[in-house]
RNA sequence: GCGCUCAUAGCUCAACCGGAUAGAGCAACGGCCUUCUAAGCCGUAGGUUGCAGGUUCAAGUCCUGCUGGGCGCGCCA
């Protein structure tokens, strides 16, 4: 509908071109949008007020030249001119109702496109490093990642999902040390405690299969136990192996899954590392000072140089990360988005400057990044900091043995990813019309019930006769429902496309609410037979959407509630 | 202090690369179940879009400054 107004719309611009009314030259940039009062119709264009100002004419006059250089099209009943120029399109109902057809033949596919064209993008997101459970911060950059791949995939995109993790640094020391405290006895709260140990109750878990000698199955390595509590090297391999194990299964129980496992100690093992230090110190963009060797990052639009060899000749963290980049890069990935917590984005600047001095053709903007701000947890109004297992934060296991792998997803990935947001447990655990999770499922539930209905009733859905009276589909609440369907696929492109899910949960919000306004103004199943199952139909397509949709967000569609 | 980011109804949030009278839900008030799931619907009320300028035919949206919140500013990751 939307293609066949710009199409209409170009016609009409090229011929005042021709009557040389509009400069030759002048782009018709042309934007239809639908509207957001029915008193302008379905869609509308602001084409003429765009073009008053090269075409050195009124924007009311132009909308008229326009209007009388449109194509016939049976698909416009009515077209108006409004405010200072606006051209209002109103869309002939049968033309409108053809979205049904459209879904029903499109089914699961419906919204799905080709516009990636096959291009291999590669979603890097959590990114935890082993040392404890995944908290509701990881959570947030799981649902948001793993939506973000989904509309990729929808788009015609080529996704891999990949997990970055520091197994070496010391992080990972402190984990070794804190587990063996626990392998000799001792408990957080003794003296002899590391310094800045992990505290949590995990950490006796660990040291308990340690002592008992378990045998660990994580990624692709298989580590067991022993009761040694001098061998830290073994603690250290063993605790990572449990912990990486424990993070698989709380992504398990959130849906969400990687294609690739990246080591951190990989880059030092097969010298890439080494490779990058070279390249950048070859390019000239080094300096010695202090002892320490810097990258001079300015150069390429950071506010200081950085240093990326320590005194102590280590790396600093940054360095892998360049080289991490410049893997993703060789491996083919033209498109790399990164989404981490928004406590990251100093890395931004830096890894992309790495990158530029590294003078091996990556784009200056590369990768992508999507940052996520803090998520505070409240219950009965008051925030929650703790949680048993991990001690100092809550985890994202209690999140979802609480108030459901829908819920959390639901509200994890609902919102804008550069606002914070609080996640209220009552709310997202409550069974009622304040829970968006509810309110879109009950719609999707709602049709199935009405098609169990259809068939108990001896009234199952006929097809054939439902597609030939789609024009009894005329009251306001269908016609309203039909146009928020059509819109359905551009949706989904435009989510990928600026990378924001949140729009497709937006967009089940309204779309369950315009069913549930068409559900109470319009009866389905009535004694009409051509008007029933038209409006089967309708209900169809519609939970056909509402299922795609909820896909997407990785959140279940139930046949009843 | 510097950088990034956010600020919309009492609360939680929308507003589609600037577009017409800024929309939902919750909370408040009033209605709708002998009819397809009331986890629903309809209605009333609620706003100087943090403040001040600027650009534009048109600004919540873009620019500048300010105020306030979050995050970051280590030879930690």
């Amino acid at each position: 509908m939307k293609d066949t107004i710009i199409e209409l719309l170009d016609a009409a611009g090229t011929q005042l071109k021709q009557q040389g009314i509009l400069p030759q030259d002048t782009p018709l940039a042309i934007k239809v949008e639908p509207t957001k009062d029915k008193a302008h119709g379905d869609y509308a264009s602001n084409l003429a007020l765009t073009l008053a100002k090269p075409a050195g004419r009124k924007p009311r006059e132009l909308a008229e030249a326009l209007v009388a250089a449109l194509p016939e099209n049976g698909a416009i009943r009515q077209v108006d001119i409004a405010g200072p120029g606006f051209i209002n399109f109103f869309a002939a109902t049968d033309a409108v109702a053809q979205v049904v057809p459209s879904i029903l033949d499109a089914g699961d596919t419906y919204g799905r496109s080709l516009s990636g064209q096959g291009q291999q993008v590669q979603v890097e997101f959590v990114s935890a490093n082993p040392t404890g459970p995944l908290h509701v911060g990881h959570g947030r950059g799981a649902a948001i990642g793993d939506c973000l791949c989904r509309l990729l995939e929808a788009t015609g995109f080529d996704v891999t999902r990949e997990f970055y993790y520091n197994d070496a640094g010391a992080q990972i020391q402190n984990l070794a040390l804190s587990v063996q405290a626990r392998v000799q006895g001792l408990t957080p709260e003794a003296a002899e405690w590391p310094e800045n140990g992990y505290r949590g109750a995990y950490i006796a878990d660990v040291a308990k299969a340690y002592l008992a000698g378990e045998t660990i199955t994580a990624d692709d390595r298989e580590v067991t136990g022993k009761s040694d509590a001098k061998d830290l090297d073994a603690i250290q391999d063993f605790a990572v192996a449990y912990l990486r194990r424990e993070q698989d299964l709380d992504l398990k129980a959130f849906g969400v899954a990687f294609d690739v496992y990246f080591l951190e100690s990989s880059l030092y093992n097969d010298g890439k590392v080494d490779a990058t230090v070279k390249a950048l110190v070859d390019g000239g963009h080094t300096y010695e000072e202090d002892g320490a060797t810097w990258l001079r990052t300015t150069d390429f639009g950071d506010d200081k140089d950085r240093v990326m060899r320590k005194k102590d000749g280590g790396y600093t963290y940054f360095l892998p990360d360049v080289a991490y980049h410049l893997d993703k890069w060789q491996r083919g990935f033209t498109t790399v988005i990164n989404e981490q917590g928004a406590d990251h984005h100093s890395t931004v600047t830096r890894v992309r400057a790495g990158l530029q001095a590294l003078e091996t053709g990556i784009p200056q903007g590369w990768p992508d990044y999507v940052l996520h701000q803090m998520v505070l947890v409240t219950r009965s109004g008051v925030e929650v900091k703790l949680s048993k297992r991990a001690g100092s934060y809550v985890t994202l296991r209690d999140l979802i043995d609480e108030v459901g792998r829908d819920a959390t997803r639901f509200f994890l990935a609902a919102r804008r990813a550069d606002s914070q947001l609080t996640f209220d447990i009552d709310l997202a655990r409550s069974q009622s019309n304040d829970n968006p999770v509810y309110y879109i499922q009950y719609a999707h539930a709602r049709v199935c019930s009405m098609m169990r209905r259809a068939e108990s009733d001896a009234k199952a859905f006929d097809h054939a006769l439902g597609m030939q009276h789609l024009s009894r589909l005329d009251t306001e609440q269908e016609k309203d429902l039909m146009n928020r369907l059509a819109r359905y696929p551009e949706v989904v492109e435009r989510a990928a496309q600026t990378r924001e899910p949140q729009q497709v949960a937006q967009y089940l919000m309204d779309l369950a609410s315009d069913f549930h306004t068409c559900y109470n103004a319009v009866k389905v199943m009535v004694d009409d037979d051509e008007l029933r199952n038209a409006r089967l139909a309708l209900g169809l397509a519609t939970r056909q959407v509402l299922r795609n949709g909820l896909d997407l967000m990785g959140v279940s569609a139930p046949e009843e509630m």
